[in-house]
DNA sequence: TTAAAATAATAGTAAAGCTATTATAAATAA
DNA sequence: TTATTTATAATAGCTTTACTATTATTTTAA
C-alpha cells in the first residue's frame, strides 16, 4: 500500500497552493531547509530563491510574505500532529494512556505516516519549537485570525482537551492545560537545549527530560 | 522620601549607557511606546528616531540594533520583576502566600515602586507579554548567552525556585516550573485576549482568569 | 580661549522586501 | 498545423530597512 496522506491547508495562507506544482513543492521543502539554517529572522525570499534554483519573484507568486510561509509550514505541523494523535490513540482504550502517548508525540521528533510526506522531520520539528510563537505573537493577529488560519491549532486544542476531560470530567480548565501542554514542551525543550539554567536538566535526567517533566506535572494537575 | 531605584542592566547590551543622558531615556521610553504601538516585527529605528526627535544615527550609538533594544526594555523588566518579589514578598512568611503574591505579580500590571521610574508600566507589561520570548527565540542564542544578559531572568527563575522548595522541598522540577509559570502567565494572557479558544475564559470567569488558572495548576502541582 | 573630546547630523551604501513589466513555455482552439 | 490564450518564470526596478563613514557642532577642561 502507498497511501499517500495530505492536508488541506487553509487556501488563504497562500497565494497559489505549493502542492500544485513541482516548484511550489521544492520551495517548501528547502523553506523548511533554510529557516532550520538560518532563522527566521535571517531567513529571506532571496536566499530561498537561490537555494530552491528560482527567483524571488517566483516564490512570491505562491507566498504574499515570509510569515506566510513559516504559518504554512506550522499549519502543516498542527494538521499532521492533529491527525497522528487521531491515528495512534485510535486503538488505545484508558485515557491515562491517550495523555501518555499524547506527550510523547509532542515532546519527540514526530514519527513518518505511513503515507510518505517527504519533509524533514526533525528539522521540522526543530522549527516548531524555535519560531511556531512567532506566527501569532504579532501585532495583527487579530485580522489574520480572521482568516481561521490558527483553527488547526485551535482543533488540536479541542482534541487534547476532550481527552484531559474524559480523563477527569471536574477539570475546570481542559483548553488551557491544553495550549499549555503544548507551549510547555516546545520552549522547556528550547530552554533546556539553549538556557538550561531555566530548567531542572541534568546529566542524569537528560534522557526524555521533557517527557517527565510533562508527565508528572499534568497528572498531577489531572489525579 | 524620593528614592531613586535604578537596575544596573547588563553593560554587554548597550553600547552606550541610555541612562547616562536625557536623549539615551528618551530613545528607551519612545522605544516602549513605539514597539506596543507598531509591534517589534514593524518597530524600526527610523520610525523610533522621529518620533524621540533625533536622527538614526543617534540611536545606533546607544544601541547595535533593534534586537537589543527589546533586550533592554525585558532585561529591566526581569530584573524589576525579581526586584518588586523580593520586597513584596519581604514581610510575608507563609510560602504559599508567597506563591500567590507572585502569581499575581506575573498575571497583573506590575505595581509601580516606591521610586519612580518612569516607564509606562501598562505598555511594558504588553510588551513583555507580546515580544519577550521573541529575545530568545534566535539562532543566536548560545552567542548572546555567553554575555550573560539572560542572567535576570535566571535568577528570577531561581528565586521563584526557592519559594517552590520552601513549600514542598520534594518536589522534583522547581526551576522549570518557574519558567513554565512566567511563560503561560504570559501566553495565556496573550491567548485569552487575542485566540480565547486556545483558553477557557468565559464572560463567567474572566475577571483574573489567568491568575485563577496558575494558582489552581501550581497547587494542584505542588500540593 | 583654545584644543581635545564627546556627541549629533548628514549623507551615504548594501541588502531586504516587494512589484510591474517583459519574456518564454505550455496548453488549447481554430 | 498554426494561432491564441494561459500559465509560468525572469528581468529590472523601486522603496524601505539596517547600518556606517564622514562632517559638523557642542561640551569640557587645560
Amino acid at each position: 500500500m502507498n497511501l499517500k496522506i495530505s492536508f488541506e491547508v487553509n487556501s488563504k495562507i497562500y497565494l497559489r497552493n505549493p502542492e500544485s506544482s513541482e516548484l511550489g513543492k521544492q520551495i517548501v521543502k528547502n523553506a523548511i531547509d533554510l529557516i532550520h539554517e538560518l532563522g527566521f529572522e535571517q531567513f529571506t525570499f532571496k536566499k530561498l530563491a537561490t537555494k530552491a534554483g528560482t527567483t524571488e519573484a517566483s516564490i512570491y507568486r505562491y507566498f504574499e510574505n515570509k510569515h506566510r510561509i513559516l504559518l504554512y509550514i506550522i499549519n502543516w505541523y498542527w494538521s499532521y500532529l492533529e491527525f497522528m494523535i487521531i491515528f495512534e490513540l485510535n486503538n488505545i482504550e484508558d485515557s491515562k494512556a491517550k495523555l501518555k502517548r499524547v506527550i510523547e508525540l509532542l515532546t519527540s521528533e514526530l514519527p513518518n505516516s505511513s503515507g510518505n510526506l517527504d519533509y524533514d522531520k526533525k528539522l521540522l520539528n526543530k522549527i516548531i519549537i524555535a519560531e511556531s510563537s512567532k506566527v501569532y505573537l504579532v501585532k495583527d493577529v487579530f485580522e489574520i485570525n480572521k482568516e481561521e488560519v490558527f483553527k488547526p491549532y485551535k482543533d488540536l486544542c479541542g482534541n487534547i482537551a476532550t481527552i484531559i476531560s474524559s480523563y477527569n470530567a471536574d477539570y475546570e480548565y481542559p483548553r488551557s492545560l491544553s495550549s499549555t501542554l503544548i507551549e510547555t514542551a516546545h520552549y522547556e525543550q528550547f530552554f533546556s537545549q539553549n538556557l538550561p539554567r531555566l530548567t531542572d536538566i541534568k546529566p542524569e535526567n537528560e534522557k526524555d527530560f521533557v517527557k517527565n517533566y510533562l508527565e508528572d506535572l499534568l497528572f498531577k494537575i489531572l489525579g
